[in-house]
DNA sequence: ACGAGTTTGTCGCAATCTGTCGCAAACGCC
DNA sequence: GGCGTTTGCGACAGATTGCGACAAACTCGT
């Protein structure tokens, strides 16, 4: 379908640039960022599966920048530094980092390192965030915020309903948990007793028409979250 | 929720032992093998999250095991060794390890590194295997978590009986522990007295419709453990 | 700015899930 | 058969979840 995303946010252009031209070499599409912010930008426009990202910039530190990638459950992060220092490199790691490569470094080592992350992320982690997508016998318009059953007429969706099934969508499979729905449909974290999602679900189970006795699409997972239990496939314009 | 569970194969004890005490010390499950061939058996028995492997080692080469463990799609892999070529870091990764380290390693480096494989390998082993198996006149969906009889009507399962139905279709035919299946199924340790899983059999054996006096599916070895006896064959869609 | 209609979060109770306990039944061994 | 051990499973309790009802927050037309 379409290759690997990788970001390098990195202030120096002759690092940036021939790494940029080597990875492409490689078969991933690759898009550059020269600060944190730009970087910040371009994870949220999406669609990024993988973020190089340079720890000593001006401004905003990388390394705030990948706490923030965590945070947000986004795509890995691999830190790229001058520092040899281990506490640095254990700093970078504890942060949330998937790996951490010295400078100078071995393209051939970093295409590796590259190679061995993507391999363990749910790959569709990081895909298209809009768009239509056809699941569980009912076609999805993330844009138009509607849902049409195989045969007609489309129901619509509230925002936080859409919301909630896009994240769903994004991550078939994956079992979420009541913290990370809330932070990535409403942005907030759980105050306690926190029942909101709990509710949006049961919602959006009753416009999927689930069997309330039996939910086959939004699977609860006793004491870890929800899950999506159905094969999702992006839909071209018809 | 449940510690990892870590294995550590190295045939130097000396390297060995320590880094297990110290990964204990840390709140993880240990298990220890001094060839490659132990190793593979202990990842066999199950509920490994991850290995630590050693590549210089008599016998079976560690990059052969790591092969193994990637083409199987087992837990992921740190590899550890003392060369520090860099082609040779290269070779590892591309033959599907997660990380690489040298010796000699920091050893809270090699912990942070262990924690950042995990972060992205989140409950692997639990929903990995997921599909449609049919067996005994039945068709399972992990997924969406039913159980269908030859004919009819769909009954659901809760989440730890399904757990423990993929645990036990996974492995047909093999006497499973209640240790083992807690540890598969649950990823906790056996409480003195516990009977958790004599229990959920029992409800998973109450759904198969199995008759009390002669269970036909899920056979107790008695003295050993739970075994299922039936003939399981993968579903393609339908 | 104001008010009607929607949307979304909070509360509370009923239902469900899962581990623990206890006792009777089943088993292996003498 | 007697006896200690192991297993089956009903009953129970604590934790978790489903969801109806209500209220706060928001949307929009006027």
């Amino acid at each position: 379908m379409s290759e690997p995303h990788i970001l390098i946010v990195d202030d120096a252009r002759d690092i940036r640039e021939p790494l940029a031209t080597y990875l492409k070499s490689q078969g991933f599409r690759v898009s550059l960022a020269a600060s944190a912010a730009d970087g910040r930008a371009a994870v949220e426009d999406g669609a990024v599966s993988l973020v190089v990202l340079d720890v000593m910039m001006p401004g905003e530190n990388g390394l705030s920048l990948c706490r923030w990638l965590t945070a947000r459950g986004g795509p890995p992060t691999i830190l790229l530094t001058a520092m040899a220092d281990e506490a640095d490199r254990i700093v970078g790691l504890e942060l949330g980092a998937d790996d951490y490569v010295v400078k100078p470094f071995n393209p051939r080592e970093l295409l590796a390192r590259i190679r061995a992350v993507l391999r363990r992320v749910p790959q569709m982690a990081a895909t298209q965030p809009a768009g239509r997508r056809r699941f569980a016998g009912f076609l999805h318009d993330a844009d138009a915020r509607t849902l049409t059953r195989g045969g007609g007429e489309p129901v619509a969706l509230t925002s936080a309903e859409n919301r909630l099934l896009c994240v769903l969508l994004d991550r078939p499979g994956q079992v979420l948990t009541r913290d990370q729905l809330l932070d990535l449909t409403a942005g907030r974290e759980a105050k306690p007793y926190d029942r909101a999602i709990d509710n949006q679900v049961s919602r959006l189970r009753r416009k999927l028409g689930e069997d309330p006795r039996m939910p086959a699409i939004i699977v609860t997972e006793w004491g870890g979250g929800y899950r999506l239990a159905a094969e999702v496939v992006a839909e071209g314009d018809t």
